[in-house]
DNA sequence: TGACAACTAAGAATAACTCCTATATAGTTT
DNA sequence: AAACTATATAGGAGTTATTCTTAGTTGTCA
């Protein structure tokens, strides 16, 4: 759930995050940028692509790939904690946090105050240059939950997370 | 950097979790979880194959593979945070926190007490079932600091992270 | 407006799993 | 301690996700 309310605001960030790093504005990047601020669900690579054919038929995966993994490196996108499986990206850059549910893996962004301001150790900082901190929070979302209370607490010699 | 000091006391997690879950000891799941208890870099299935067909020669892959899924499932290992790319595993399943460098991705363990003892905001406790929560710091290790600016400030129109 | 670095589509190649099947074996049960 | 059987295993095939290659195209800057 990302905050974002100005959508030319964000699409300076194109330009400007563009034009800083030498690479040039394609229809398809701009396309990709705003099928990615779109998104609340921190879609991967294929499900921008899917979203992205009906518009622009020819845009190949590649392209969809390669561009988001571009946003990434010049800071307009991030690319979220997964367990595995295919990255997923955010253009929400600003600090916040998760949620993620372990069972169907869904992750959901929510801001924080006290959680901004923690303050990194002394020992990692003489260590390690800190550029971003979030707390992730682990656990089953409410569907899960009850799905999983609904299949029996714990059938005896079977594994289910 | 996990804190396992007795290796016969975690050999008796293998033991108890495996008949807790009607799961049988073979040599091949004692030597995987041997050497995942070994490992201080949060490896990969493949890593843990790589070291283990030295002693083993003729173990498979998906073995290894799925057993450290079901380590998983069972509550003997964490797969930790990644951001695509394979899956990696952690035999500590204490409370710690998580440096990540952004661009070896090498991960390092930290404990915390302030970090531990952070609350659940309450409008996450209301839609979530918390689990598990941790502090995920990212930035640049000091190998790959030192090797960012020995390779120039920022070249300008090249991108790199 | 022309040079050229960056970009693109399409498909091939690679990486990281995941599934299949026939055989083997751990942990009972007798 | 032999038989039983659910679970595990090796090896290979299959799948999914990602990255590379190539030939041709297009923004940008001079």
């Amino acid at each position: 759930m990302s905050k974002i309310s100005d959508k030319k605001e964000m699409m300076d960030i194109l330009y400007r995050k563009s034009r800083e790093h030498g690479l040039k504005i394609t229809p398809q990047r701009a396309a990709i940028y705003l099928e990615l601020l779109k998104a609340k669900d921190h879609p991967s690579a294929d499900i921008i692509y899917r979203r992205l054919i009906k518009q622009i038929p020819n845009i190949s995966f590649d392209t969809v790939n390669r561009t988001l993994l571009t946003f990434a490196k010049i800071g307009m996108a991030d690319i979220v904690e997964g367990y595995g499986q295919p990255k997923r990206y955010d253009p929400d850059m600003t600090t916040h946090h998760h949620f993620r549910c372990i069972k169907c893996n869904g992750i959901m962004d929510f801001h924080n105050k006290a959680y901004d301001d923690i303050t990194v150790p002394q020992e990692i900082q003489k260590q390690f240059t800190v550029l971003r901190k979030k707390v992730v929070l682990e656990g089953l979302c409410d569907k899960c939950r009850i799905e999983s209370e609904r299949s029996g607490i714990c059938k005896k010699q079977k594994i289910h997370v």
